[in-house]
Formats: structure tokens, C-alpha cells, sequence
DNA sequence: AGCAGGATGCTAAAAATTTAGCAGTTATAG
DNA sequence: CTATAACTGCTAAATTTTTAGCATCCTGCT
């Protein structure tokens, strides 16, 4: 199943990954900013350290610094949280996505980003066969 | 934040919800069945219980059973999850994620659906205006 | 040298989640 | 009409998650 990782995570270690996932690495204090709802130094620091122990984040140190990442690169990452949302809410259908995609982002796509979309499907049609 | 909601639910409480929301709706045995990993029936409902006290999700009864789904309908929960992964995996990247949907379909892509698909960026770059 | 600041290591307590089990209800088959 | 099966309600215990606090280490300053 395409999100048995994902929907393993606790709360707060969803929470630190997506964290980390949108900055690509980050230290404790940058965990700590960036949680609206944040707990204790200490607290970041465990939850750190247990994902990092179940195999989610491995750390570099840099100065006195910790600098967290994670240990499944984004691309992965990125297909296998894709592919769960496609099932989950869109019955797998990539249309309805692309559909969703452009009533969301309406009014910030620039002609030159839609151009490239067109591109993008293009290069699609010839490739596929 | 977009993921303000979707990151409340513990572990189990994601789980269900997910399961819903990929049929819609589901009775308790439906869940159940669902898991690759499912504790006891009483589990399964106090944690449904808990959930319908939470708000998410409504019960009707259907004969004896009770039939489960989402307060939330599908469409706004969907642009909100899209919304999420969007930031958090494509760095808001429309045409990341268009890519990247290519890429997992690529065998399952229908000539038709790629066409459709062409229409659908067509469109946008009309009413964009 | 000694002290302050900023970091991590570790442990145990608090809180939240998750679970099972028993009691009660209703429909249905024999 | 009675036994059984298939449900739900409720409660308390087990487990997991989450947290804080204290100890320690290192760096840089005075």
C-alpha cells in the first residue's frame, strides 16, 4: 500500500517531517520556528532523534549545529505521497488532479507556466507510444 | 496552514479517514476490512465514535448498521490536501506536479486522457484573461 | 582560568491514543 | 417463543506519544 510510511507517523512526527520536507534540511531551532504549535526545545529534540532512530532523518552536523534531512529523497517521497492522495481523493484520476490543480492556483498561473504545461502534455502524447 | 486540519488526526484517526474517504463511505466492518493492520471491532468503533465526536465524520443508519462519511465534503478536503503536498513536496510547483503525474501514469495514460488533458490547459489560458 | 551561551544526551513523568471486553438491543431463523 | 448472530454503547486498562528537565559538553569571551 502507497501510504503504509506515510500513515505511520505520529502526530508530531508528521508534523517535523513535512517540516523538514518543505526545507529540504533544518536544525532544531529552524523545527522549532517554523511549528506554529510548538512544544519544548527538548520535546523537538526527542522526536528528532526517534525519527532519525526509525530510519526518517539522518543529520549532518555543521558547527555545534544538527542539521537534519531526510533519508528517502524528496523525489520518492514526493511520488509515493502523490500516488496516495490521487486514490484517496481523486479515485485515481490524473484529470480530476490537473483539474483541481488549476481552480487552485487560478489566478498566480502565468501564461508562460500554462505554456509549458501545454508542453509538458505534449511531449506526453508523443512519448507514450 | 493548509495541513492545519489534516495534521490533527493521530495515527488510527488518518487511517479511517482515509478509508472513507476512498469509498465514500464505509460501516464499521467495511473499515475494518480496509486495514492491513486492524485491531478489534471495538477499536474500530470507538475510534469512528470518537471522530463523529470530533466532527468529522456523520453516521446514518442503514438497517442495523451505521454507515460512516465525511462532514467535509470531498472536494474542499481534496483541494486542501492538494494544497498541502503542493507546498510541501513541489515547493508550489504546478508544473512540478504536473510532471510528476506524467511520470506515475505514464503507461496507464490514454490517448484520450492526455487529449483531455490538453483541453483542460487550453481552457485555463482563455478564461485566465 | 572561569563563566556564559548554545548546543546535545538521556530519562522519567504526563498526556493522548488505542485497545479490548462486557452489557445491551434488535432482527431473524428455527 | 427462544436462541443466535450482528450490531451498538460504554468504560477502563494498555500502549504509545509527547513532553520537560537536568546533566554534560564545547566554544568564545573577558
Amino acid at each position: 500500500m502507497a501510504d503504509h510510511r506515510q500513515s505511520q507517523f505520529s502526530r508530531r512526527e508528521r508534523q517535523i517531517m513535512e517540516i523538514i520536507y518543505r526545507r529540504g534540511e533544518a536544525t532544531v531551532a529552524d523545527v522549532l520556528d517554523a511549528m506554529h504549535d510548538p512544544p519544548s526545545y527538548s520535546a523537538v529534540r526527542a522526536l528528532l532523534n526517534l525519527l532519525e532512530d526509525k530510519g526518517h532523518l539522518r543529520h549532518k552536523q555543521n558547527g555545534r549545529k544538527y542539521v537534519y534531512a531526510p533519508i528517502v529523497v524528496r523525489a520518492k517521497a514526493r511520488r509515493s505521497a502523490l500516488r496516495n492522495l490521487l486514490q484517496t481523493f481523486f479515485d485515481g484520476s490524473v484529470e480530476q488532479v490537473v483539474t483541481t490543480l488549476l481552480e487552485l492556483d487560478e489566478k498566480n498561473l502565468s501564461d508562460d507556466e500554462l505554456e509549458r504545461l501545454s508542453t509538458l502534455i505534449e511531449r506526453a502524447k508523443t512519448e507514450g507510444r
